[in-house]
This record gives structure tokens, C-alpha cells and sequence, in this order.
DNA sequence: GGGATTTTGTTCTCGCGTTCACAAACTCCT
DNA sequence: AGGAGTTTGTGAACGCGAGAACAAAATCCC
């Protein structure tokens, strides 16, 4: 489930709070969802609760990391180191929750050598030595929409089998081949979009 | 809707391989959406389509970016210019699309004075005074977790009224206050738990 | 001009996810 | 120990969005 990050992220701040045993009620406040959809996402998973009592955070928050493989280190290669590459390779929160930026790979040969985030820029073609000596399951694309598809295609014959794609495209890749779209324009025109509705509405 | 971005970006795309008409089916497919969802959307805005023949591409794009309020600039502040804040401040994608960056603020005094994409940094407490001379109603915030809600109280204070949150964490607004939240993080996480039930599906 | 063809706009049905509501189970207090 | 009070887990109803299917309208060809 998409919303199991949500609820892990939560526990962690109720654990830091020094919270140790909390209900689906404060859990679900914190997520900012329902109650009854929470107990039912956990339910999912297993019986980790107990009744009239609720949940033990740490314990859930253990189930929860397992069950996401967040237990587990997972080695990510980012490909197009521009505005956006650099900022994800920087971003902390990859690393503090088990993902690993062990490759930056860029077409353009004038930023190759460039170390970012204690971490070499190399060519593009390396792509598929690096999948095979890391075991790498997950690409991260940076680059322009033009070439996006391209990379995608070159990452998926490597052998990557989910994709995390932040240019504005939208990506053909095989059944077996997970893809997860981030558009950071898309979000702001939505926002414009509703501000645009509320200033028609006044005039109305 | 929140596919009109989408669609949006799918026309331009068809524009600039100089196709002047298209289908329904054309464009779903350009879009990776289902046609008759697509026309669905479109029949919401009015009837920009000529049976038997299609969609005039400019003239859908114009009456699309039209209600989107893609037609107008709209002022932005982005709030806590660490990484991300300078990616986002030198997206291109972001003044492509109508968005103009009118001011950086970050509560670190160290940053300001700093120009990132021809801005130059400023505090935050300039906030209230840089909404009302611009009429800025977005903002954006890339500050750390805890420092999120604060920045969205005096946000809202200060009369914006659309927020697009980078920070992992629920922002408590009033109902009258739009929020979307992308969390680079939380995708990534997505993907890794598809990656593991597909490992732990192939050892059972 | 009229039938065949194409394509939009819309109606209808289906399925999924969310929410309500309640029984089961556990704790606390007397 | 037993009843009152909580809280989980889950069965049932509701609502919404997606997709199929079809009628209306426009073009093309003869």
C-alpha cells in the first residue's frame, strides 16, 4: 500500500515523542487518514494490535519497515545529474531510510569526474556494469523528457525493475517493470488550477 | 482535475510535432490514459471537439491551459532554499508553465543575501510583506520537517492560500487552504515494497 | 444528396476503496 | 471475580471513479 510510508514516517515521530503504546485514533491523526482505514491497512499485514489497549509503536513500526523492505539496504543509481539530480543525489532522506545512491550517471561528458555528494559522475554507459555489481532493482530518472524514455529503456534491458521518474513523460516499459511518476510542475498547476476556480467563482 | 496537466503537456508535445488535429485515442494514448476517460475530462470543460474528425490541437491546448489559469503568471514563494529549495528555484519547468519565483526566504541568516536563479535570499520574516506587494497565493515549502507547520501558519497568515509542501510531514491548515505534498522519499518507498514482494514471492 | 464511416459526448454498469458500525477481546477498577 | 470502559479487527453499506457501450453529429465518397 502507497500509504505505508505515511504511517511508518508517523510512528517514527511518535517514537521520538516518547510515545511507546498508542491507538489507531492518535496513529491515524498523525497520518492525517481515517481511523478504521488505518486499522484496516494494518490489519493487512497481520494482527499487531491488542484490543482495549492498541499498538506497541516500535513493534508496528519494526512490522511496517519489514514488511516495505525497509529493513534492508537498496542500492539506487540516479541517471542526469542537472538541478534536480543534484538535489536528489544530496537529499538525506533517501539514505536515512535504506536507500543507497551508489552510482551517478550523466550523457554529457563535461560532468563526468564531477563528485557529488561524495559520489563520482560517471558516463551513462556504465549503466549496465553498475546494475550487475550492485544488484541495483531501482533507477532514479533526472533528465530532460527527451531522453527520458531512452534511459528508461537502456535501464530496464540492465536489468532494473522499478523506475522512479521525475521527468515530465510518461515512460513504456514492460509489464514487469514498475514505474512511479513525480512531477513537480504538475502538482503547482493543480494548485493554480483550484486558485484559478476560486477567482472565477468571486467574479460569478 | 488533476489530469489536465497531463493532458496539457501531451498537446504540446503533438503541437510541436506539427499534428493540428487529433483523436481522442491519439491523445489518451499520448497522455497513458483510457480515451473515453479522457473525453470524459474534456466534455467537463465544454465541447472543444468536432465529432468525426477530433480535437483542433491548439485551440483544446488554449482552452485547457484557460481554466487551468496557465494563461496568467502566477507569483511564487519557495520557503527554505537548502538542496531542494535550490533545485526547485532553477526548474525551468516552473516559469515554463507560468510560475515566476518572486522571492527565497530561509530562516538561516547565513543563506541570505545568496542569489540562486537570479533571486536573491531573504529572510523569512520578509514573508508578509513580499505576499501582499506581489499578491503572491502560492507557496512552496522546502524546509525541514520541523519547521514545516510553523512556516505554514504564517503562510496562511499571511494570505496564501495554496501551498505545495515538500516536507515530509501533515500540514494542519484551514479548510479554505489548498495543500499538495510530493515526498521524494515516500515514492522510492513504494517501489522498494513492490521489489520486495517480488522477492519474497519468488523464494515461496 | 444520401449512405457509410469516423469520432465525440454521454449514459449505464461494474468494481474498488472508504467509511460506518458492531462484535470480539483486553484492561481497569471495585 | 465481574462489570464497565476501551480499542481492535472485520462485515456490510455507501459512494465515486473507471471503463464499456451506444446515440448524436460531422465528414467522406459515390
Amino acid at each position: 500500500m502507497a500509504r505505508l510510508p505515511v504511517y511508518l514516517r508517523a510512528l517514527t515521530t511518535l517514537s521520538e515523542a516518547g510515545t511507546t503504546v498508542c491507538s489507531s485514533e492518535d496513529l491515524a491523526a498523525a497520518a492525517g487518514v481515517n481511523s478504521a482505514k488505518l486499522r484496516k491497512d494494518l490489519s493487512y499485514l497481520g494482527s499487531y494490535g491488542t484490543r482495549g489497549v492498541g499498538y506497541d509503536v516500535d513493534y508496528l513500526r519494526y512490522q511496517i519497515a519489514r514488511e516495505m523492505g525497509a529493513t534492508r539496504d537498496w542500492p539506487v543509481v540516479i541517471v542526469g545529474i542537472g538541478n534536480l539530480g543534484h538535489a536528489l543525489a544530496n537529499y538525506s532522506g533517501f539514505r536515512s531510510r535504506g536507500f543507497r545512491v551508489v552510482a551517478l550517471l550523466d550523457a554529457d561528458g563535461q560532468r563526468h569526474g564531477e563528485v557529488v555528494a561524495g559520489v563520482v559522475v560517471r558516463p551513462f554507459r556504465d549503466l549496465r556494469a553498475i546494475v550487475r555489481e550492485h544488484g541495483v532493482a531501482i533507477g532514479v530518472i533526472a533528465t530532460p523528457a527527451a531522453s527520458a524514455q531512452d534511459v528508461a529503456d537502456q535501464m530496464v534491458d540492465a536489468g532494473i525493475t522499478s523506475i522512479l521518474n521525475f521527468a515530465p513523460t510518461v515512460l513504456n516499459v514492460g509489464d514487469h517493470v514498475a514505474v512511479s511518476k513525480v512531477d513537480l510542475s504538475k502538482e503547482l498547476q493543480v494548485l493554480a488550477y483550484h486558485e484559478q476556480r476560486k477567482a472565477t467563482q468571486e467574479t460569478a
